[in-house]
DNA sequence: GCTACTCTTAACCATGTGGTTAAGAGTAGC
DNA sequence: GCTACTCTTAACCACATGGTTAAGAGTAGC
């Protein structure tokens, strides 16, 4: 079926749903890298590692630039915190309305 | 293939990779629903909306409970705590680093 | 220009998502 | 017990993900 709106926190929070490519986020943090040195250490091919670039770069999270014959990765920030934005709106949730939940069993009682 | 090591974290980021499930996400931040009263004002079908749920419940983020003839769905705050902790990783990025970027930035020139 | 290096594209396969309709399981209430 | 109500399971379809290998595109450097 067709996704009709396949919106930006889709795709972000679909890009962070995979440990292979929340360890290129975390290892981009550091600074840029080629993808040949993302995929280096990991135990999948280069190509492998290209498409979950691909799907970082489509998420917004992450951008490509040629230089030389090598292809530098840097983190964008804009995507990530969108999507902490997100998540912060319920912040309050898991802190405030746990104690309602707590005083909501003790009810039950 | 076979997915190895499907982490929680997955199942989570995951979860909250499409709007309907989102939406539900926000609804039962106000409180606890039926999936009846969480399908009633969505433009599909109870099932599809049965099966977003599934989604929720096995990444931890929303839990089922019969009540009568009724399941009742309730928020759980572990699930999106933890997904904002590992976002929180990153604040210090998009901020901090930003700086910095802007510095690099400048020296291409 | 040829070769080597870096990376992407193409084709393929298995699985999960996102929806449908149809049928089944539990519970309420007369 | 029968019926109505609420929801899930089963079967199906189309598409994206997550991996593979093989082949192609750009660039560097002799």
């Amino acid at each position: 079926m067709v996704k009709s709106s396949t919106g930006a926190l889709d795709r972000t929070f679909g890009a962070l749903a995979d440990p292979t490519r929340r360890g290129i986020v975390a290892t981009l943090a550091t600074g840029p890298r080629t993808v040949g040195a993302l995929a280096d250490p990991l135990p999948m091919s280069l190509v492998a590692v290209s498409k979950h670039i691909g799907v970082l770069e489509r998420a917004g999270v992450v951008t490509r630039t040629r230089v030389g014959r090598t292809q530098v990765c840097r983190l964008r920030p804009d995507a990530l915190r969108a999507a902490a934005g997100w998540l912060d709106a319920y912040r309050e949730f898991w802190t405030v309305q746990l104690d309602s939940l707590e005083h909501h069993l003790r009810e039950q009682v």
